[in-house]
DNA sequence: AGCGATCTTGACGCATGGTTCAAGTTCTAC
DNA sequence: GTAGAACTTGAACCATGCGTCAAGATCGCT
C-alpha cells in the first residue's frame, strides 16, 4: 500500500522531487513550453533526467499541472460563485480568468489546451468551460446579455483572450484588461 | 535616367521578375513570414540567388510589399470614406480591417508590423493608423462613440485581432467576424 | 569561338530545441 | 567492502530555418 512501484533510490527520489520544484517555479514564470533545458539547469540536473523520470515535456506537466494552477481556477470559481446578481458574476468570472491568462503563462497554456493529449491538462480545462457554461446560461436567463451566445462562444473568447496575452509580452496590464472590458460590453443585450 | 545601375543581365532580369512573381504568391497565401525556401522553390532558382538579388527577406518584402498590400489598405480606405455616417465609417472601417486580416496574411504582417525594419511596411501601416486615427475622430465627434477611446487603442484593437487571426488557422472566419463584433459594440456609448 | 565578367548553386555553419542512449557514476543490499 | 542494480550524464541524432561563399555555369561582347 505504501509503493506499488518498486520504490526509488534515495538519489533517484531527490531528484524527482527537485525537478517538480524546478519545473512549478520555470512553468509558473514561462510557461509550459519553455525549453526542458531551462527546468534541468534550475533543478541542477541534466535533460535526460527529466525524461528518464518523467518522459518527456508531458509527464513532467502532468506531474505539476494540478499543483501549477488548479488552486487558481477553483479560487476564481468559488470568490466568483459568492456574487449574487448573475450577470455580474458572469461578467466578473470572465474578467478574473482574463487576467489569469496575463498573468500566468502556465494557467494560460492550460485554459488553451497547449497540451491537447494530457489529461491533466484538459481536465481542468473542461472544468473550467463547464462552469462557464452554468454562469453563462443563468446570465442570460435574466435577459441582460446577448441570448445569441452560446458556450462556445465563451470558451472562444477565453481562447482569444489568451492568444492575445500570450503575444502581449511587455504591454501593460490596464491596456490589455482595459480592452477586454470592451468585449464585455459588446456581449450585453440591447441596441 | 533610364537605369543608373549598371543593368543586369538578361538571365539575372528574368530571375528578379521571377522571384518577385514567386513571392506576391506565396506571401499572399502564407504571410510575409514563410520561408525563403519556399519564395525559391516556387521561383525555380536557389534561396542564394534571393539573398544576391534582394539581399534577404527584408528587401524582398520591399520590392513586394507595395504591390502585395496597398492596393486591399487603400481599397477599403475609398471604400468607407463614401459612407456618409461618421459612426458607421468607423465601425466599416474597423470591419473590413479586421477581415482583411483574417483573409490575407500578408496585409496582417503588415498591420501587425511584423517587419519593423521595414520602411515599405511601416509607411503603409503609418498610412492606415493615420486614416483609423482621423474615423475615430469623426465618430466620437458624434458622442455615438465612447469618447475615452484614444487612437492607440484603435492601433491596439487592430493589432489584437491581427494576433488572433493569425493564430485562427483552421477556425471559421464568421466565427471570428461575429466575435469581432462583440468588440465593436463595447466601443459604443452607453450604459 | 572564346574570354572574362556576371550569375547561380548547394553544401556549409549557425542557432534553437526535442529526444535518445552508451558510458560512466553512485547507491545499497549483502 | 564490494558486486551489481539503479541512476545520471552529455554528446549525438533529429528537424527547422537563416545567412554565406567557393566553385562552377552562363551570358554577351569582341
Amino acid at each position: 500500500m505504501t509503493s506499488e512501484t518498486p520504490r526509488l533510490r534515495a538519489d533517484a527520489q531527490r531528484n524527482v522531487e527537485g525537478i517538480r520544484l524546478a519545473a512549478l517555479d520555470v512553468f509558473r514564470a514561462h510557461g509550459l513550453n519553455t525549453p526542458l533545458d531551462a527546468v534541468a539547469r534550475a533543478a541542477g540536473v541534466s535533460k535526460g533526467t527529466i525524461y528518464h523520470r518523467f518522459g518527456g515535456r508531458q509527464g513532467l506537466i502532468d506531474a505539476v499541472v494540478e499543483e501549477l494552477v488548479a488552486e487558481r481556477i477553483k479560487g476564481i470559481i468559488t470568490a466568483v460563485g459568492a456574487i449574487d446578481d448573475p450577470v455580474e458574476r458572469f461578467e466578473n468570472y470572465l474578467r478574473q480568468i482574463w487576467l489569469l491568462q496575463y498573468d500566468e503563462p502556465a494557467a494560460n497554456d492550460v485554459l488553451l489546451r497547449s497540451m491537447p493529449t494530457s489529461g491533466a491538462v484538459n481536465a481542468l480545462c473542461e472544468h473550467a468551460n463547464e462552469n462557464a457554461g452554468r454562469l453563462l446560461a443563468d446570465a442570460q436567463a435574466t435577459g441582460k446579455v446577448r441570448a445569441d451566445l452560446t458556450a462556445e462562444d465563451v470558451w472562444l473568447l477565453i481562447w482569444e483572450r489568451g492568444i492575445i496575452a500570450r503575444a502581449c509580452a511587455e504591454q501593460p496590464r490596464d491596456g490589455y484588461s482595459r480592452r477586454s472590458e470592451y468585449t464585455l460590453r459588446g456581449l450585453r443585450s440591447g441596441s
